[in-house]
DNA sequence: AAAGGTATGTTATTATATAACACTATCTTT
DNA sequence: AAAGATAGTGTTATATAATAACATACCTTT
């Protein structure tokens, strides 16, 4: 297990990993969070961060919408999704991938909430990472056009390591 | 001047530079690279990329199309200023700003095309920028996850030196 | 139980983007 | 210059993403 903080490990991208735990893993953090900033994971919150979490493929508003509506009987609007993303989004526990219009978990809620990620363009996933260097380089760049930063995000698209090697074989 | 293919200077988030010179130089380099290209630079396609080259200020597609509604008499469709932008942002003479959904004229329309941007919440203003070092670190995550690059965005939502100034005195 | 705040439901609308097909302009070849 | 091919634009309809405004339900504190 990679140490709390961290980025998630590259063999996500090769989708060999245990996400059962991903979720128990993420769930749990997500109560703690909340608890922690007194603030409420209500049925409907939790259902939509599960949701999110089922892969590491950025979902979007309105395939949770038909998700949830699936899940329960009563007929869902796009509000209602929305709210509860903006409320996991303010909680730090999942991103927004503005390339995409979509939504995921985030991997090391407690951190620093830049958004930097890698999206496979061939299988959807999306894997967050973080470096100092890039974090240092970035702050740099600001500095020198006296630029306050309020928010950050890197989007790369391109092929994860598993779709890389399916074309090149 | 600053040398063909270098970043705009710090100066534009201070609104203090000839901007005609900005568009002058951005509508002949759009020629040239079009007749390289061996593509038409037409009426509209031109007209759309002066319209986005009226300030630093990403344009959104559905502005685009109201200013274009005024300048001719004819009424424009979506799909009108889709198919020009569509067609400037494959020459690389304009990037599209995924935070904003929105298009700004391109710096240096010649080198990579990796779309890197520090945008005013503020005033609007997107000044793009790029560094070698954040290139080379860029790369380097990449292949750590053996992540095949095929799109590069950053995008740093804050306050440029002019808006910083203001709020802070 | 009442009051106040928080969360959700509901309806309507706005904003952004594309699909499909028709027509026109331009280029190429003769 | 005419014919055919290609590229560009017009037009209508629709898909997709997000929010505004107001009503109702649900918790919490007294």
């Amino acid at each position: 297990m990679p140490p709390s903080g961290s980025p998630i490990s590259p063999s996500i991208a090769s989708r060999l990993h245990d996400h059962n735990h991903c979720i128990s893993t993420a769930m749990e953090t997500a109560q703690r969070i909340c608890s922690d900033n007194g603030v409420r994971l209500t049925q409907l919150r939790e259902q939509v961060l599960r949701l999110i979490w089922q892969s590491h493929r950025p979902l979007g508003a309105y395939a949770l919408m038909e998700m949830l509506a699936e899940q329960s009987t009563r007929r869902v609007a796009p509000p209602t999704v929305y709210r509860a993303l903006e409320f996991l989004l303010e909680q730090g526990l999942i991103h927004r991938i503005n390339t995409l219009n979509a939504f995921v978990g985030c991997t090391h809620p407690q951190g620093d909430h830049d958004n930097n990620f890698m999206i496979c363009e061939e299988c959807g996933v999306a894997i967050e990472f973080c470096t100092e260097k890039i974090q240092h380089d970035i702050k740099d760049s600001a500095a020198q056009f006296n630029f306050t930063i309020k928010a950050q995000s890197i989007e790369l698209v391109g092929l994860c390591q598993a779709c890389t090697g399916n074309k090149d074989e």
